[in-house]
DNA sequence: ATCCAGGTTGTCC
DNA sequence: GGACAACATGGA
């Protein structure tokens, strides 16, 4: 069935687009058509004018598809709250329809220990050789396959010359590093939903190549810790250029989805 | 050719 | 504690 959302504030490009999700691509034969892949699930989206369709899904897929698009938060209170800071409302303007994703925390992880010192296409394609390498087929493939994102269990069992043609670069032993304590247990990445944002970055932080920033990504897009705010090389240009003395209170537990706007407002204002 | 990209690590002090 | 080069790869 088609599930059609009616809703301010989801804009599919923005929020498919700025650097918080990877495995997402516009259709190339039908205008406003988005095709992506989460969880083993392959989704269709259409943009309508005052929503999003999910298009074709199962029943049962619902409740995952209104979790991962984060359907029940208010965006429009949300950015109404961060307007009251003249630059965040500018970047609220500019990135109007982001929400902010709840992806699977291993996805997450692996996909953002490879956006370190990188640029956002070229994580796209380390992750798509990735998943064509090491994930499973689809079963929803339809004309071309498509794969589903590798398991703990499969890239830990990988050498570095085995994960060499994903060409993650440095990060290859990053990967497997993360995916070995993931299996082994040395993280249990489900028991990070009910910690606080501080022992679960500490959690995270076990894995090499997962330092502060990487944590805060996954715990922002994995587990929707908003408190938590990625640092990268856009964000520090923000903070020191617009807020010296750290982010206004109007943000309040939500600096992570502010951060998010702002990051896509410098990024292409610059 | 040189610089840069949703950084982290190891090694200096 | 902070500074700083090294790290693979590929597009601008």
């Amino acid at each position: 069935m088609d599930f059609y959302i009616n809703t301010s504030h989801f804009q599919l490009e923005k929020t498919l687009f700025c650097g918080q999700a990877f495995r997402f691509t516009r259709s190339r034969e039908e205008k406003n058509v988005y095709l992506g892949i989460a969880g083993n699930r392959v989704i269709k989206l259409r943009q309508e004018k005052d929503g999003v369709s999910f298009l074709n899904i199962k029943d049962s897929d619902l409740p995952f598809w209104k979790e991962y698009f984060d359907t029940e938060t208010d965006y429009a209170a949300l950015t109404e709250r961060f307007s009251e800071d003249d630059t965040l409302k500018k970047a609220c303007g500019f990135a109007y329809g982001i929400r902010v994703l709840k992806q699977e925390p291993f996805e997450t992880l692996i996909s953002f220990i490879i956006s370190q010192n990188n640029n956002i296409a070229r994580i796209s394609g380390i992750i798509s050789r990735l998943c064509e390498q090491f994930g499973k087929i689809l079963p929803q493939g339809g004309g071309e396959n498509l794969y589903g994102f590798p398991t703990a269990e499969r890239l830990a069992a990988l050498s570095a010359e085995e994960l060499a043609p994903a060409r993650a670069g440095f990060r290859a032993r990053y990967i497997i590093d993360a995916a070995v304590k993931v299996r082994d247990k040395l993280i249990d990445l489900d028991s990070l939903y009910e910690m606080n944002a501080c022992n679960a970055k500490n959690e995270l932080m076990k894995i090499k190549g997962v330092g502060d920033k990487v944590a805060d990504c996954v715990l922002l897009f994995a587990y929707r810790k908003t408190e938590a705010v990625p640092k990268d090389v856009w964000i520090k240009r923000v903070l020191a250029e617009y807020y010296p003395g750290g982010f206004p209170e109007c943000v309040g537990n939500d600096a992570g989805i502010a951060q998010q706007y702002l990051f896509e407002y410098i990024r292409n204002n610059k």
